[in-house]
DNA sequence: TATTGTTATACTCTATAACTATA
DNA sequence: TATAGTTATAGAGTATAACAATA
């Protein structure tokens, strides 16, 4: 996540072009979000990317790591990256696919389940935090609409 | 923005946790947001970051560097980096500002006021596509709830 | 003393291409 | 011929600290 400069109230760009841009708002909002994020997980040797594969990779899906690529947004390459790091501290294991050899399935281990279910605290705080401008229903609509964004095929 | 790996309709994973996080969607829709931008900017010689301090160099407000950095989450140093760019293309001038004069006041000259009036056209050409899933209503709605994030301090 | 802009540096993240082993 | 994972590398983005000029 960027900065942190300050937190003066801000001039008068408020009123200008950009200040009602959606994509300029989310950008702006993801920054933020991030940021809280990041330092909440911080604590527990975790970031915003390898949460993320952590919390994946102790569902029930069992991801291949084309599969964390692509939910995930990231490069085929950086998912070998976080998983090599998690996998070094006992977090996960990557497991060979039965129905595909080439492929590696990345499963928690019992480790990995007990930081993430922890770390998920930390981060559920740090979101009720930064999201307390808003009421649960505008959370849940918030939700839906960037769902709509964030899986266009749907 | 990250990556492109593929287009395909991915796994099981979205009936994981994380595709009900507020801030996992955040990310994976500005990701979206940012990817689209960025390539209708590029025949511009634009992204992003640079369009917007030109758009913000174009209006009225005449910012500083500082009121940059801090509006776009940038650190000062990048936007050094920034307006170094823009000015060595004719785009924008820093001004001293008579009242600070440590300070400098980017504005655009005549050339980047016309580019960013093209350049907004593919913008919004871009954004259009982007968000193609919502209606103007579910639009505004989903600007005012960012708002919301992107600004707490209201 | 504090702030604006600047420079320099290190670090992280991202993009690309190539390689292997499988399919 | 195409795909999953890997490796390597270059480039973009980010964070940090220090400095000069000014407040």
């Amino acid at each position: 996540m960027p900065k942190a400069v300050d937190a003066v109230a801000v001039s008068g760009l408020r009123s200008s072009a950009l200040a009602d841009d959606l994509s300029f708002l989310l950008a702006r909002a993801n920054a933020i979000a991030l940021a809280a994020g990041n330092a909440a997980l911080a604590e527990h040797g975790l970031k915003a990317r390898s949460y993320s594969v952590l919390v994946l990779a102790s569902g029930e899906a069992r991801p291949s790591q084309r599969e964390l690529a692509e939910f995930l947004r990231l490069d085929p390459s950086q998912v070998v990256s976080l998983v090599d790091e998690l996998q070094t501290r006992g977090l996960v294991q990557r497991q060979p696919d039965p129905s595909d050899r080439r492929a590696n399935v990345v499963v928690a281990t019992e480790a990995g389940r007990h930081l993430v279910s922890v770390a998920r605290e930390s981060a559920r705080a740090a979101e009720e935090r930064a999201h307390a401008q808003l009421s649960p229903e505008e959370r849940e609509t918030l939700a839906a609409l960037l769902r709509a964004l964030a899986f266009p095929e749907d």
